[in-house]
DNA sequence: CGGTTATATGCGGTTGAAGATATATTCCGT
DNA sequence: ACGGAATATATCTTCAACCGCATATAACCG
C-alpha cells in the first residue's frame, strides 16, 4: 500500500495514526531526526531543527508540515517562530515506539551530531525570547 | 533519503540495521502484517503467511525476501516448505519497537483477522509434519 | 507602509518501490 | 527421471514520494 501524506489537508488533523503510516513518517530521514531531536527538548523551531540537521529550510519545514499532518507533532506559532513539539496526546503505544527507538540509536550518526550542532548553535532562541 | 532493500545481495546479511531501513521495512503493509503474524507464532512457512494475509505468493514471497535480507527475519527449510521466524540476533531496540507495535496494535484490523484467518487455515502444515 | 526575518508552499523533474503476471527453482514421491 | 507442490525471481509498467528552486505568506519593526 502506498502511502500518500503530502495532501492531507489540516482539517482532518487527529485521524487515528496507523502503523503504515507511523512508520512511513519515521522511515524518512530528516522526519525522523527531528523527532529524534523534538523527543530530547521539549520545544524547537524550525530555525533550531533546520540548523541541527544542516538540510535546507524549505526540506525541513515540509516535512515537519507532513509530521503535523498525521498528528505526531503539534506545533505553537509564536511571534516569528514556530515551535513544533511531540504531539502531546499521541497513543501509548506510538510514544513507546519512539522512545525506544531514541534510546536504540541515541549514540549512532547523525543522531549525536545532530544534537551536538544544535546544542552548539549560536543566536539560538531561547523559550524566554519568543515564548 | 530514498532505500533500497530490492537488490541487496544474499552476502550482505548481518549488516546493521539502521532506522530508516527498519521503519522503511515496517512501513509496507504485507510486511509489517508477516512480522506480527511471527511475533505471535514462532515460526509459520510461506504458505500460512499467505493464507493469513489473502495477498498473492509472489507478494507475500517477494516481501519476505527484503525482510531477510535486512536482517529482521531468519528462513529455515524443511523440505517444501521454508518457515520464517523473526531473526533471533536483532538488537534490542528493535525488539522493542516490534513488541510496543504489537502491543499496541494487537486489537485492530487487519491484524487479528490474520490471526483468525491463520488459526482456520485448513491442511495447516504443522512442526512435526514438516520440521 | 516598506523592509527584514522566519516559515510555508507551488511546481517540474527524477527515481525507485510496488504490483501483476509469467516463469524459474527446489524438493519430494513414485 | 517425471510430475506436482511450495517457493522464489524476472520483467514490465505505473505512480507517488522526494528534491531543488523559486516564490508566497506571516509577523515584527521602524
Amino acid at each position: 500500500m502506498r502511502l500518500k501524506i503530502y495532501s492531507v489537508s489540516r482539517m482532518f488533523l487527529r485521524m487515528t495514526i496507523t502503523p503504515s503510516t507511523l512508520f512511513a513518517a519515521l522511515a524518512h530521514d530528516i522526519r525522523l531526526r527531528c523527532l529524534m531531536l523534538l523527543l530530547r527538548h521539549d520545544e524547537l523551531c524550525v530555525c533550531e531543527l533546520t540548523h541541527a540537521t544542516g538540510a535546507a529550510q524549505p526540506h525541513v519545514s515540509r516535512h515537519l508540515a507532513q509530521l503535523r499532518e498525521l498528528g505526531l507533532v503539534a506545533d505553537r506559532r509564536a511571534g516569528l517562530w514556530v515551535h513544533y513539539r511531540i504531539h502531546p496526546e499521541l497513543p501509548a503505544w506510538v510514544v513507546a515506539v519512539l522512545r525506544e527507538t531514541a534510546a536504540g540509536v541515541a549514540d549512532q550518526a547523525p543522531f549525536t551530531d545532530d544534537d551536538q550542532a544544535l546544542s552548539t548553535m549560536p543566536n539560538r532562541p531561547s523559550a524566554a525570547r519568543c515564548a
